[in-house]
DNA sequence: TAGGCCCTGGACAACGTTGTCAGGGGCGTG
DNA sequence: CACGCCCCTGACAACGTTGTCCAGGGCCTA
């Protein structure tokens, strides 16, 4: 039979198309759009028409097809860490704020802190046509990026810089930051500090580190490297690095701690000690005012804004060298960092 | 002049489309289709044409518009109430990681316990056509999704219930862990006890505020109103609630707080003061242990996997009555739940 | 050697929307 | 009364991809 009805190969579950809403309202298909997008040019009567046939059949705009014919996608892509650790779900929700000011959704993927899965997740995004990519490395070679850049993806790096690759990028003054904090302890007398930090190919790790033996020279004080432990967060290795400065014939009597989950695990460990030790951490905590735990603060919140407002910025056709901003940090003094050498 | 090319109005920046791959490579744009699906039927030797072109190009793939021919967008919404509360971050990434597990993105959003905004995500997300939605409510009518969920948006409910709709739901069981937790300090010999909650509106609050009563009957003991606060969680509210049941001749001699906020807020508060009051908090908070908090842990996590995993098995076809599921509490006793009444 | 089958490749329509353009009707003005 | 203008309205193409279907060529078999 040459009859058989053609039938469409999938349909959403058979939503409504602008066309059943057309055929419902006795309208033109175009009119039907106009109503939709609040276009000019529509006798009220011909609207009130067009939105009861809306109603009746529930209709919503695909937005899907729109973008397709439009050329932006209103939304912007966030390619972090890990959205449950502390630090990242502020920023996450700051850059979520500012796209919402200029009417865009926000798509977020974690790399787990794995290269491979940073750029097999930025790459995704870009497949979904997002307008811009906010991007905190995970890798340290973004060449992969490229070929989007110059095809129009405002792309933004922030916390840690770009790798091999020029574009815009906010991060904390990661390097001032430590050195500041290990003056301070130097300050209340310590001549003997620890260094904990990340893995020293992540940029601020190394960033910190390099604070750390700033301060230390600056005071003209020797950095043994027993002192100095880079490594995973894990728990397990932090302790363990903690206990080795802390054994010993000339223990550390003071430690730095290089982000957030080190300094809760340096915190436990501590805790667990007669002889006090001096901490100062980097990344504020929650209940760390009630713990008495002295930190150098980095506003997360400021630089997810930051960065999107560069973002959006770019969208809206700005045009100029990418530049590169660093955002200052607070020392906040608590009384672990206050205490003096045993 | 006839002949001014009909230049497309907008074009990404200028991207290269599957036609343009098609034609560099000398082959029909089909057979470029079907190498960047990985389908079969094309020579290694045209393989190898195409993938010169798409290299030489910088092409991706557009999703957008294959998303409008296939009907499924891989990716899902997730409405919460605030990204950068530490309850939610773990819940989004548990729900991030099962997506990722059947190929889909996650595209977030805030309500910030706004029920308008909560809606107008919601359909925004629709809108995308996303497969599937999970929502935190932040409202109590959620009929608006109804014509949404019968067009075929898989909807999950996590963390509070629908309103006046039907769906699957994933909750935490506050009134248990609220029983259980007053129950706690009554056995610890109080029998002043103390509520301070969130807005009643919000389900899990007046669930909480049920076990906190239930317990205290259960022990037969009265309850003052004087002992029940609810009300937002800004910490001048939670403190002014504090000492109010703190002060006067018959003080209350233990609290129970009803979320993170409340509990962080309320140790600040008895922080100050000389008199020990017990307190036992709702939902875990990092360091709770060595401020030695006792709490009634939720598992965030666990509800947003569920919730995920539910969300994927109805993709998949599953076709059963919505189902609601009450994940079980933990109580963690670390010191302040267990203090004698002064 | 003819017939049939498989393998490769391409033309075409369709997904649901928006931009362009042209037509028709009403109304004001000369 | 006629002309022209403006306001509504709808037909049509296009966005970039994938599903369907058909054509042509090579190879195997009878």
């Amino acid at each position: 039979m040459a009859e058989t009805a053609r039938r469409p190969d999938h349909r959403y579950g058979n939503r409504p198309t602008m066309k059943d809403v057309a055929a419902r309202a006795g309208v033109g298909l175009k009119t039907v759009s106009r109503v939709v997008n609040g276009e000019p040019g529509v006798t009220p009567d011909t609207e009130r028409r067009v939105r009861e046939a809306i109603q009746a059949l529930g209709f919503r705009r695909n937005d899907s097809a729109r973008v397709l014919r439009k050329g932006r996608t209103a939304s912007v892509g966030l390619v972090l860490e890990d959205l449950a650790d502390p630090f990242y779900g502020p920023l996450s929700r700051a850059v979520e704020e500012v796209a919402r000011a200029h009417g865009a959704l926000l798509i977020n993927g974690s790399s787990a802190e794995d290269p491979d899965r940073e750029q097999e997740l930025a790459l995704a995004l870009c497949a979904r046509r997002v307008d811009g990519l906010i991007v905190i490395p995970a890798g340290d070679d973004h060449r992969y990026l490229e070929p989007e850049m110059r095809a129009g993806v405002a792309t933004v790096f922030v916390d840690r810089p770009a790798g091999r690759i020029e574009a815009d990028t906010v991060l904390s003054d990661s390097f001032g930051g430590a050195r500041a904090g290990v003056a301070h302890l130097v300050a209340h007398g310590h001549r003997r500090i620890g260094f904990v930090g990340d893995r020293p190919r992540i940029h601020t790790a190394a960033e910190r580190l390099r604070g750390y033996r700033a301060a230390m020279e600056d005071a003209g004080l020797p950095v043994d490297d027993a002192w100095v432990s880079l490594g995973s967060t894990e728990p397990a290795r932090v302790r363990d690095a903690v206990a080795a400065m802390l054994a010993g014939p000339e223990p550390v009597t003071a430690l730095f701690a290089g982000n957030n989950r080190v300094t809760v695990t340096a915190v436990r460990e501590l805790a667990g000690r007669t002889r006090p030790v001096a901490l100062v951490g980097f990344d504020d905590i929650e209940l760390a005012d009630l713990l008495g735990i002295t930190v150098i603060a980095q506003d997360a919140a400021a630089l997810g804004r930051t960065a999107a407002q560069r973002l959006f910025r770019r969208l809206d056709g700005l045009h100029e060298e990418p530049r590169r901003v660093e955002l200052a940090t607070r020392l906040v003094p608590r009384g672990s960092g206050e205490i003096p050498p045993a």
